[in-house]
DNA sequence: TATTGTTATACTCTATAACTATA
DNA sequence: TATAGTTATAGAGTATAACAATA
């Protein structure tokens, strides 16, 4: 089969490592029960207490109907809770329970463990220069 | 926001990347009526006339019953049609119509043009390293 | 017994409209 | 008048089970 064309657009190259690296993550992350926008919420939580869910759209790229319904999961499993924003009575920040904070620890040291096997024929150098070349591509 | 954690991860940054890439292809095809998914199978056809909807299943990672719709629609708009394989009798072999032919041409030089547009902050030799990282990973 | 193509269907993901409470 | 969070719902994408025809 001949895919040489398709092979030199940056569209499908990228969405098929994406799809590649996240069949692994899944896998890895399936014990901690997170899919990876789970991971990315509770991970910017983490690195951003007090951070709001509108903030977290807009970061992640998420529609806000769409974030509700992971934040109550999130909540009702006791991994984040909600508090009154201080300046803000619209808003509720967003912070890390002790069991959330714990999981997110675990789960972002599986995180990394997980970029050395998905990216098994590059060397660290190049990983890191992929990396870098993608997110100039995106930051666009 | 701190994003710092996140962009270093290689899932991260090739699903912002591919997200972002396909964004533009989306807007770029739609004078074509044509989907990334429409325009790979239109292209695996193109460059491999005869070829079985599994083999652009087993190739594009799509599911058969998923590709059957697809088919029917690009057959119905007379971009493409079916025959009697040769050899197999369950099988039938795609083909592209001269509209098909036409239309796959033209969307693909649009695809390559686009190229260029969607890595503006990379050079030409960026670019090549970036397709050629990301397959190395896919590939894997 | 295995494979090709297909139907039906369920599940997940993403998108839109409209509402409330507050700014 | 605009924004944060929410509800309901629609649409697109992806998945599994089961079937007829052929290998």
């Amino acid at each position: 089969m001949d895919t040489s064309y398709l092979e030199t657009l940056l569209g499908y190259n990228a969405r098929r490592a994406a799809l590649s690296v996240i069949a692994v993550f899944l896998q890895r992350m399936a014990p901690f029960g997170l899919r990876p926008v789970d991971f990315s919420v509770l991970t910017l939580v983490a690195h951003n207490p007090g951070v709001t869910s509108r903030q977290i759209c807009a970061t992640l790229d998420i529609l806000p109907p769409n974030l509700v319904s992971m934040v109550k999961s999130l909540e009702k499993r006791g991994l984040i809770l909600r508090r009154a924003h201080p300046t803000d009575g619209r808003a509720q920040g967003l912070h890390l329970t002790p069991s959330g904070k714990k999981t997110q620890a675990q789960a972002q040291i599986t995180a990394t463990q997980l970029e050395q096997d998905v990216s098994g024929a590059l060397s660290n150098e190049e990983l890191q220069l992929l990396n870098h070349l993608l997110r100039k591509v995106y930051r666009r």
